[in-house]
RNA sequence: GACCCCAUCGUCUAGUGGCCUAGGACACUGCCCUUUCACGGCGGCGACACGGGUUCGACUCCCGUUGGGGUCGCCA
């Protein structure tokens, strides 16, 4: 047995042993090159010490082109496996859920570096714009982040990126939080306004400058302008021409102290920038294809990207959701945070919500404000539901899940990698569903206002009928699929004065029916115990002794009592309206067709 | 135009090389239930974009084509 075991220990340990030399080779290599020519630091291999795999995030390389990239995965990859430290214990109480995705994760070797990401709580954010209301696109995001630090435990908070005087307007923030709110989403902790931390922005633009790894950019907007437009007839990349950075240090201090208006851009270094996301696969760009963009506005204020990062490290922001329209800003964003020596979190970019027409969702197109959604119906379930379920599956056949058990099975591996369609009609079959999922009594307590706000009837009427009005709910129930369809399917519960529908009147209300409505009113007027069995006894032994079929007595009846030929069942119907009414309304209708006919 | 992402029914999706004659949901539709309208039940219609490769075998892997989307602001 040990004859036949020596082998293998020698041959392991010997592999070991070269691993760990061949790294130590390439350090020393690396930190004298860097040394000596001031080559680009690769994080790469910085990234790949085990002493620094706790702090730093192990998902990234910022390689510069001069580094083998096939050298840097292999150590990469044996750093990882040869001597990582034991993965520390979650921070998260693991449920029997979390238990679960772990299972899940070790069965996908594709996906192993996501158990990585549990050595820190999960902080993620929302960060909207107040340019507008909040459309769906921006609430699914939302949603996508809010599950994902609620299944880790972690924290969801937002933040207003309102940097931009001019394009945003203050009055727009309280409808974005409140419509986050409708859905379920709060911030766990004070939400950040970017309007508040301008004056701390411009410290790190200056920060970047002095650094040397920013330049000022003299060139007017005309100029760039003109710029782009000449490169666009010359069918050339519309990038920055680095104009700026050829200025010679007199020329700069002489722009300088001619007071010319500059802002600052940063340079990005040759190479290739590449990083790992948790959504799409691996990306990478040659950082040519990224331009050396503005980072400071001639006024000294710090642009979006920069913003951005600064925020994003100060509110230790772990994982940046968001969509895949912002990959292009991820790739400059992850040069400030080089140039800032900030960690950088770990990114997903999900796929993006298109119109029907296949345009990405956004307000200036007409979307719909998501609290727009709410006056016509919609409940917040259904939307959250919905709108989690695009682009990202459960990987399951069942399709509704209260918020509850989403937070539970959410899995940021579960996202497509293709876009979606925003789809209204089938919001509103989800909606349908989770009406059905509500009680009647809940139902009732969102119908009331409307009802009131229709002029049907009053706030005090209705809370001195509350059980009338629970099941006028209940029997309506299954008719409808928005909760705005309750007042239009509930209207001759209120109101006397309906209008009989044309055609029901004609098929309906003939000659003979003046004796039918007559004799069935005269003998619901009798009952004792008014029930839906008393009732159906009534019909019943009238249908016999006039030799009808039920239908003749129950249409007419239906019409007189409603005013349209269609509704819940008869018997639900007579009922809920109340031996009184029924009765009243019957007789108005038998008068009716007799006037009608003279 | 440059760069990037993506590709299964009309739409949302399942599918990780044989369980696929491709599953589910919405929509559409037939039948049943039923006094009506709904609900519900049982069916139907309907997709692997195309062309090469790899393989004994491809919806699944690779390449290309085509198509769709995104980004290219001193906007966010």
């Amino acid at each position: 047995m040990v004859l036949i075991a020596t082998p293998f220990i020698l041959s392991f340990t010997f592999a070991f042993l070269l691993t760990f030399i061949e790294l130590i080779v390439i350090l020393i290599y690396n930190l004298f090159s860097n040394l000596i020519g001031g080559v680009t630091v690769n994080l790469a291999l910085v990234d790949a010490l085990p002493e620094k795999t706790q702090q730093q995030n192990p998902h990234f390389q910022f390689a510069s082109v001069t580094n083998d990239e096939k050298v840097v995965k292999e150590i990469k990859r044996k750093v990882r496996h040869a001597d990582a430290p034991p993965p520390p214990p979650p921070i998260i109480e693991k449920s029997e859920v979390i238990i679960e995705q772990d299972i899940m994760r070790e069965s996908s070797p594709k996906k192993e570096e996501q158990v990585e990401m549990t050595d820190k709580p999960v902080r993620v954010r929302i960060a909207p714009s107040p340019s507008g209301y909040l459309h769906v696109g921006t609430a699914r995001m939302a949603i996508a982040n809010f599950l994902y630090a609620r299944h880790t435990g972690g924290q969801f908070l937002i933040r207003i990126e309102n940097t931009d005087k001019a394009r945003s307007d203050d009055s727009l923030i309280e409808p974005i939080i409140s419509a986050l709110k409708w859905l379920g989403i709060e911030s766990d902790e004070e939400i950040v306004y970017q309007s508040e931390r301008i004056e701390l922005y411009k410290g790190f633009a200056q920060k970047i400058l002095d650094s040397g790894k920013g330049y000022r950019c003299f060139c007017s907007p005309e100029l760039l302008t003109a710029d782009r437009e000449e490169a666009m007839a010359n069918k050339g990349p519309l990038r920055y021409n680095r104009r700026c950075l050829k200025l010679t240090q007199e020329e700069i201090d002489k722009k300088i102290a001619d007071e010319e208006q500059f802002a600052i851009r940063i340079q990005i270094p040759d190479g290739q920038t590449t990083f790992n996301d948790i959504v799409s696969s691996d990306l990478k760009r040659d950082n040519r294809e990224i331009e050396d963009f503005i980072i400071a506005r001639s006024d000294g204020t710090a642009t979006y990207n920069l913003a951005v990062v600064v925020d994003d490290n100060d509110m230790r922001i772990t994982h940046v959701l968001r969509g895949n329209d912002h990959i292009t800003n991820t790739f400059k964003q992850i040069h400030i945070y080089e140039a800032l020596g900030f960690s950088l979190p770990t990114f997903g970019h999900v796929p993006l919500l298109l119109r029907p027409d296949k345009k990405k969702v956004s307000k200036r197109l007409g979307d719909k404000d998501v609290a727009q959604y709410k006056e016509e119906g919609i409940l917040p379930e259904a939307m959250f539901n919905f709108l989690s379920l695009l682009g990202w599956s459960p990987k399951t056949d069942r399709e509704i899940y209260t918020v509850k058990e989403l937070i539970e099975i959410f899995n940021p591996d579960n996202f497509n990698a293709s876009n979606s369609i925003f789809n209204e009609e089938k919001l509103e079959a989800f909606n349908k569903e989770h009406i059905g999922l509500m009680s009647d009594h809940d139902l009732a307590a969102m119908v009331a206002p409307l009802l009131v706000d229709a002029g049907y009837t009053t706030k005090y009427w209705l809370e001195t009928r509350w059980e009338y009005l629970r099941s006028v709910v209940s029997i309506l129930k299954t008719r409808v699929r928005r909760i705005s369809d309750f007042v239009e399917l509930s209207k001759y519960f209120f109101e006397f004065d309906y209008v009989y529908d044309a055609q029901a009147d004609e098929k309906n209300f003939t000659p003979e029916a003046v004796e039918i409505l007559t004799q069935f009113a005269e003998r619901l007027e009798k009952i004792d115990s008014y029930s839906k069995e008393t009732i159906e006894k009534a019909l019943s032994e009238l249908a016999v002794e006039k030799e009808l079929k039920k239908g003749k007595l129950i249409h007419p009846t239906r019409l007189a009592v409603s005013g349209i030929p269609n509704g819940p069942g008869l018997y639900d119907l007579l009922l809920v309206l109340g031996q009184d009414v029924v009765v009243e309304r019957m007789k108005k209708a038998a008068e009716y067709i007799i006037k009608k006919q003279s």
